[in-house]
DNA sequence: TAATTAGGACTAACCAGTCAGTACAAATTA
DNA sequence: TAATTTGTACTGACTGGTTAGTCCTAATTA
């Protein structure tokens, strides 16, 4: 049952991250998931519906992924927490062979003067990653893995946007070493003297 | 004369900044600059054509402009010159309204994995843009006004990464705060103890 | 029997790009 | 100096293809 409905958020998702919203066709979803037009417009009302409904997904699912969930990992030490995150994340960029990008960022930069609908799913999103990797450094601060003269919450923020800019940088260059660079210089700064 | 060139120059450059340039048909530059479609087509082989070029004189007028400038400033201490660049860039997306964002960042998303041409323009002015910073932090870490203990090369790659990072959020929330806390951080960071 | 899928024809707007030809001024030639 | 050529800038009409989305009927499946 529904198995077009997958279908078309699969290839949807791939699509939209690959080659970013505008410019992926509602033909070429139906032509690679074999879907008819008709059954398309029976499962969802536009295409906007759709990209909205793909967004929602992609967020639950990378927030209850590894990448994210490694930085609330309680038996790891904040330190080891941010540097396996960075791993993981360095992980996924080599398995996409640097292109493509972040899903989320792209799609901010692409559609946030356009659509308010993704703008502010998009910005409550990256809130809610800059407050977890937050309390990371929080909990960091703490337990001495970190200067103690930082200040969690713009550190997050510093994280959140290096990070952004970083595989921004990835897609550009087709090397992983702005995101492998920038982990170890963001990693050596946090460091308590 | 050529008056309809310039015109057509100004138009998609501004156009492509704000809606990127995939999204920006020809007939809309067309409509704004009042030059009709042959005209264009004498003045230009094809919309990437006038693209490339719209791009080269935007990097050539970046790299003379305030706000890059303020990087090699002899006239400032290189903690100064960074703070004041912080600023300048506040300034420009502030009168941006913090809409459309970088044009070198949205560009480098769009069309890094469509077009080898703009990846390779926007790949070797990154790496520009980042010696630049490099040579600032180099003479602030011999001048002790940054940390001795600081990777020019490494920090500066960071530097780029959070800005354009910072200006992603800023076009996402709609605040200035992801630029301002950024450099404020920034500056924390790098200062020396 | 109700939900789902197939199939196909259609619309109206939009897309980049082409084409043959016009207008005019400056340079060249007779 | 008058006639001609050349180069630059420009015009309007057009092509072939793509876009998101609609409409309707018939078949299939849970």
């Amino acid at each position: 049952m529904k198995k077009s409905k997958e279908k078309i958020i699969k290839v949807a998702s791939d699509l939209f991250h690959k080659k970013g919203y505008q410019q992926t066709s509602v033909d070429e979803i139906l032509e690679r998931s074999g879907v008819k037009k008709s059954n398309f417009y029976y499962h969802f009302k536009s295409k906007e519906e759709l990209a909205l409904k793909v967004l929602d997904l992609r967020i639950d699912e990378f927030e209850s992924d590894v990448i994210y969930t490694t930085l609330r990992d309680a038996s790891l030490s904040p330190k080891k927490r941010l540097h396996k995150f960075y791993e993981r994340v360095k992980a996924f960029h080599q398995s996409l062979k640097c292109r493509a990008g972040c899903p989320f960022g792209n799609l901010a930069i692409e559609m946030s003067d356009v659509n308010e609908k993704f703008r502010k799913r998009l910005g409550l999103f990256f809130e809610r990653w800059e407050r977890t990797i937050e309390n990371c450094i929080k909990e960091g601060v703490e337990n001495g893995d970190f200067r103690s003269d930082l200040n969690p919450a713009l550190t997050a923020g510093l994280i959140l946007s290096q990070l952004e800019g970083a595989i921004m940088m990835v897609k550009t260059y087709k090397t992983l070493d702005p995101l492998a660079k920038g982990a170890q210089s963001v990693l050596k700064l946090l460091e308590a003297a």
